[in-house]
DNA sequence: TGTAGTGTTATAGTTAACTATAACAGTTAG
DNA sequence: CTAACTGTTATAGTTAACTATAACACTACA
């Protein structure tokens, strides 16, 4: 896989993002087991500890848990438990940052549909 | 004045951002002196060194010059350069991630319009 | 039993960001 | 000329993030 980091952020906050995007896709779903530290470290050429620090984030936030000798393991509720705070999070801490970004250069929804990724109706 | 400080970013790049405001806004035209080194430092309660450094990513940038002893002026132009440079930066490395998030949270445009700092018609 | 896969801990080193403190260098107004 | 502003450089120390390498602890399975 690729090399797919900002320096806007460390690395294992992109890596925790990472998961949390794919619980929420429905990727990952409660139960399932996370991909391994190992193994993610060496798919991102990334020290295992800087994943496993990512990784241990998500188990301080209830997200997921670790079974020592098996892996680490989405928790029951985790996806509901996400839409709820990480919404909040965005429209209070991030959204208003960026939509005065947004007015700031004069962007337009036209523009802006543009240039997002999964845009519904292509 | 506060302590606004995310901590998802370092200090001299937010510094930068806030000056770039600033330019965009119109709050600081072209042919004005920036705060002083020390004023800002003195103001966020930050080490003056850490405000030069991002007031020096600004004359990279062409975006400000410093006269020695004078202080920091706007550069002609520079409104222009920013609102040609950030646009395409924010449209290409910053909104992609964003909007993907938005429709992962299925966030509603009216959630976001109510959540939008300076909104246009409350 | 032993091997190969999990998570976890230990040790130690590098770099970037930030801090404190001080001094140097140029400009302007009194 | 001096005082009071500017930007700039020097020195040195702290912390967080990341790295390399190795070992330990647990589980499943052949």
């Amino acid at each position: 896989m690729s090399l797919e980091f900002n320096d806007s952020q460390p690395i294992y906050r992109q890596l925790r993002d990472r998961v949390v995007a794919m619980i929420l896709d429905g990727v990952l779903k409660e139960g399932d087991s996370l991909p391994s530290v190992r193994n993610v470290a060496a798919e991102f050429r990334v020290n295992p500890l800087t994943v496993l620090k990512s990784y241990q984030q998500l188990v301080d936030e209830k997200l997921i848990e670790s079974r020592r000798g098996l892996g680490m393991f989405v928790n029951a509720g985790a996806r509901d438990l996400l839409l709820q705070g990480e919404r909040q999070k965005f429209l209070q801490e991030e959204w208003p940052r960026i939509s005065a970004n947004i007015q700031r250069l004069g962007l337009t929804p036209d523009e802006l549909l543009k240039a997002a990724k999964g845009v519904k109706k292509p």
